[in-house]
DNA sequence: TGTTAGCACTCTTGCGACGAGAGTGCTAAG
DNA sequence: CTTAGCACTCTCGTCGCAAGAGTGCTAACA
């Protein structure tokens, strides 16, 4: 992203920015040139120190909050140093073995499964950990089934290679008995099984020109039925948990600031889109503040990393927090944790 | 519950009792002797009010924040107020229409319906809605499927009469091949159609027990496997939604009692808990604060109500609020949105 | 030219005082 | 039983003040 900029700053002015950033993280409080000077060993002054300071702010890295104040990052200071200047990039073996003990009690419990992932991701981020569950269009189905509830309506079940179920009422122009629903859902499965959704649904087409004659009733039904059930957009679902830590967070002490926040949180669907967009980077993304094109987003601050059943992309796990995030301990978690979920998945559906 | 305490009041202190309760729900802030006077037409002077007050406040009804400041509501105080004093028992017609009118897009989306249900409760409500989902334990059972995943894992799925889909992976102790399943599925769902789960168990032990000799291979297996995917409770699940609604209640701009009470809402287990305790009472339940048994929830009142499919107990909806809570308003939404439920899931089932 | 010490200046924060306002409790009279 | 009067209490906002932290600038130094 911004990564180049970084080539016209020194050594120096690297190692001060670093400093005031990682200070500024776990204080919490604007950092002054005296303390940069002392805790970090720099073997200059601290007038030195502010003239580094000054030059970086200059560039847009570094912000007063009021002229006699010590300076805290700016957003595009927190880039510059996820992106060049974080020193620890992984777990230690330690970290990585206590998630993994989280881990096995819920494998293969389905759905319980990205709900243990998001409070496996708030629990060691201390901030909100988030999921975005499984794309159906996607992932290969394994099975679907059709049950006939009242009149017109009837229930769609679809089951993915990865284990996840989804459901949804379908209302179709007939009636149909459940004796011929049994039979179209045995044809239909003949048909589908082994492909994604957004496969199928071309399928459907192509059969449907192909037989045009159209000498079988029962295939004529089946493929309209299919086309109902399958049709429309799957909406991924969000798992959140811990949204009670945001509140400690001394940014959001304002409870103005806090509300907003949380009807961000609660509007779902603009969630799903930011994650989706994440979907597509094929890979570790982090979106810093004012990154976000949502307004009421850009005080925050998102890591996710997307995972897999075997080579299906299904959805991301990831973390939201303060843009004063722990960028150096949380980016290594996210991707540690979207490997292993990634990991469990694939071995599962083999 | 308390009722009967409100019989000691003479309808004066019964009058004063409910201007303060209201003045204070509608202001938040302690009212005092001299704007109950003014507010509420009473032909007395303050200080009259004043020595009502001061009988009710020794009675348990009102307490002061501090020695020179207005009355405010105590728990016990609302608990009369709900009980007896209360005026609006309903909603308005246009109220009621305009309530169904936000109900009809969601009918017959299954799953949606809970969640819609929450946003309506929240938004009318302008504090937290609750819906804890059908208890499949309770309602018949319309079909259930099961598929192999891979190993001895695999899934079983409920649809109960209602439109309900649970589902649950099961891990048997042999592998059996989709073949095998379905034949045993068509047998599970001959013996189990129309029953609901809890006596589906029982059933099951029966046959067991009656089939000793088990001349019939498939049947053994099949019993088998229906203990094991019938087995162990089935919890409810929770619905919240609007909890950000909560915060523009001023009684919570502390952040730390905030904060206790997102981390409550985030304990799905208890609230489950709680709301299954008002499910046995059989109608609107009222619980006020202190009324509380745990302690995080004690700053928080609860309206629920519980609707069924037919007979069929399914689970409770309700609103979760600050005690000073609009009951008059939220107590006939509450009722009447449970028997709308009700109405529609009773309507779909048959 | 880069570094440093010194110094004046700015801004926040905490504290105490103070007065206004709201409301009570008590007493004594109607 | 009700009411007016009055002293008393407690909160809340404001103001001034001093302490503390940190900056920016200037001038001297290596």
């Amino acid at each position: 992203m911004a990564g180049d900029t970084t080539v016209v700053l020194t050594e120096r002015q690297r190692e001060v920015l670093r400093a005031i950033i990682q200070d500024y993280i776990s204080s919490a409080e604007p950092v002054g040139s005296r303390s940069v000077a002392r805790k970090y060993g720099f073997q200059v002054s601290p007038a030195t120190i502010r003239n580094i300071m000054a030059d970086l702010a200059d560039l847009g890295y570094l912000a007063q909050p009021h002229t006699s104040a010590g300076r805290i990052p700016t957003d595009l200071g927190y880039r510059v140093y996820v992106d060049s200047l974080i020193e620890r990039p992984s777990l230690t073996r330690a970290e990585e073995s206590m998630i993994e003990r989280r881990f096995r009690p819920v494998l293969g419990k389905g759905e319980d499964l990205m709900r243990e992932v998001t409070r496996l991701l708030s629990g060691f981020s201390r901030s909100v950990g988030v999921v975005l569950a499984p794309r159906v269009d996607q992932v290969a189905i394994k099975r679907v089934e059709l049950v006939h509830l009242s009149g017109e309506r009837n229930l769609v079940i679809l089951v993915t290679k990865s284990g996840q179920v989804h459901h949804r009422v379908v209302i179709l122009d007939e009636v149909i008995p459940q004796e011929e629903l049994n039979r179209i859902t045995k044809l239909l499965n003949s048909l589908i099984e082994g492909i994604p959704l957004y496969r199928v649904r071309q399928l459907l087409v192509e059969k449907m020109a192909e037989e045009k004659a159209m000498y079988d009733e029962l295939l004529r039904r089946a493929l309209k039925v299919g086309q109902r059930s399958f049709g429309g957009p799957m909406e991924g679902e969000v798992y959140l948990d811990g949204t009670a830590n945001m509140m400690q967070q001394p940014e959001f002490a304002d409870i103005d600031k806090m509300r907003s926040i949380f009807v961000a949180f609660e509007e779902k669907s603009k969630l799903v889109k930011i994650l989706d967009q994440c979907l597509t980077q094929e890979g570790l993304t982090t979106i810093i503040g004012s990154e976000n094109v949502l307004r009421e987003w850009q005080p925050l601050s998102l890591i996710t990393a997307p995972y897999w059943c075997g080579d299906d992309l299904l959805g991301t796990v990831g973390v939201i927090g303060p843009t004063r995030m722990e960028y150096g301990k949380i980016i290594p978690l996210v991707d540690f944790t979207a490997k292993l979920v990634s990991q469990y998945l694939t071995e599962e559906a083999s």
